[in-house]
DNA sequence: CCCATATTTGAGATGTATCTCATTTTTGAG
DNA sequence: CTCAAAAATGAGATACATCTCAAATATGGG
């Protein structure tokens, strides 16, 4: 078991398509489960029958779309991705400003994490374990702190390390606080900011004016 | 497989117990075998006689050691951990600035990741494994970051929050560059100080003044 | 060197997950 | 409604790791 919130998370695949097929419907019964089933017992330890007893369908039916494990996985992270991508830069599309860019994208990804915690569970244990995951988020990201870095806010060297550390305090963020108060949230905007080289102070001044411009 | 670098680390158990009676020695080698197959496989993908083939010793020996691989990583974990923090409190013994200690320590972490991989592998990886670690990761930690407070250092929060983000820039660095260049120290060394709070260009010079004070 | 005790051994019993495929059921175009 | 094609089914073959235990072997104190 690793979860310890309950699964309240929408279906991500299943609605996007009702219409098709039989067989588009079975195979989005299978991604939402699996997202389910990785969510609470975690990648290593779920079955094949766990997804298939998840999705209410015979065990041999999940050969019919992939080969293994691995193989949802992957369709799994990318599907999350896509998805969450997709609504932080629709909602970014006007902001220009990269500090207030990377502490929105920060609230953004934290406030799914709380909505919808098993997406995130899913999508951060799969980084390191579905590669072209990983540079697709390095490629989003690299943008606003290269923009950063030519508006003169950060003072840092933009690499995959510094990506990473990124990642790695969103990672914790959501491992210790899985309801993800805003106290969490601000202080995990600020240590972004932080890392980027703002002066303390700023950073909180910063943060406090970005979020308190979100809804 | 996951470790790319060969395995050159040194036997921590097998050293300790030359002299002891035949059972502390087949013990100690079912521990520096765990090590490496953990290190080199993971702690999912490892069968038990893995870590006996490794160890020359028959299968059913495992289980007069210990019950499941679980337990014989407890034991892993927290020798590694041990040996470890003994090594840098022994330096650290005279060291009063709380910035001094915190770039120390962590210049020190990175150079047993780099001497010794598989150590580190296991041990970061064992974190969220096994309980008893972190908390006393934490009671470890939390003292220096205090000190730092009271000498108007650090400008944060001292709470499992932070500590969990220090731990996880390590694990970043470690895992980013498993050789752990001169380069890669110095930015985990700057991410730690800025994080807790030191502007970024005092951050940069603590971290010169106090690395190049180490041999 | 002796021998009671401690330790090791490894074949096989047990349990469990993966994957196949001949058969059944469902689908939806005409 | 019909029916050929598509999809689903689930029993069972296959594979493999765990764990046990009676027998074999090694140990080291006297």
């Amino acid at each position: 078991m690793r979860t310890i919130l309950s699964a309240t998370s929408h279906s991500l695949f299943q609605e996007q398509t009702l219409d098709r097929g039989k067989r588009e419907r079975t195979r989005s019964a299978l991604l939402d489960s699996a997202i389910s089933v990785f969510a609470s017992k975690g990648f290593e330890a779920t079955r094949i029958t766990d997804i298939t007893e998840h999705a209410g369908v015979a065990n041999g039916t999940f050969y019919n779309y992939y080969r293994d494990k691995q193989e949802i996985l992957n369709d799994v992270a990318i599907g999350l991705a896509v998805e969450i991508v997709r609504r932080i830069n629709d909602e970014l599309a006007d902001t220009i400003n990269a500090i207030v860019r990377v502490v929105t994208a920060t609230a953004r990804v934290l406030e799914v994490a709380r909505q919808e915690p098993e997406w995130i569970d899913v999508l951060l244990s799969s980084i390191p374990i579905v590669p072209e995951l990983q540079s697709q988020v390095v490629r989003y990201l690299r943008q606003d702190l290269q923009m950063g870095l030519e508006q003169g806010y950060f003072h840092i060297e933009v690499d995959l390390l510094l990506v990473n550390q990124m990642l790695a305090l969103l990672s914790t963020a959501i491992l210790l606080d899985r309801k993800i108060s805003k106290e969490t949230t601000r202080r995990t905007c600020e240590a972004h900011l932080r890392l980027l080289g703002l002066p303390p102070v700023r950073a909180a001044r910063q943060v406090e004016k970005a979020l308190s411009g979100l809804q």
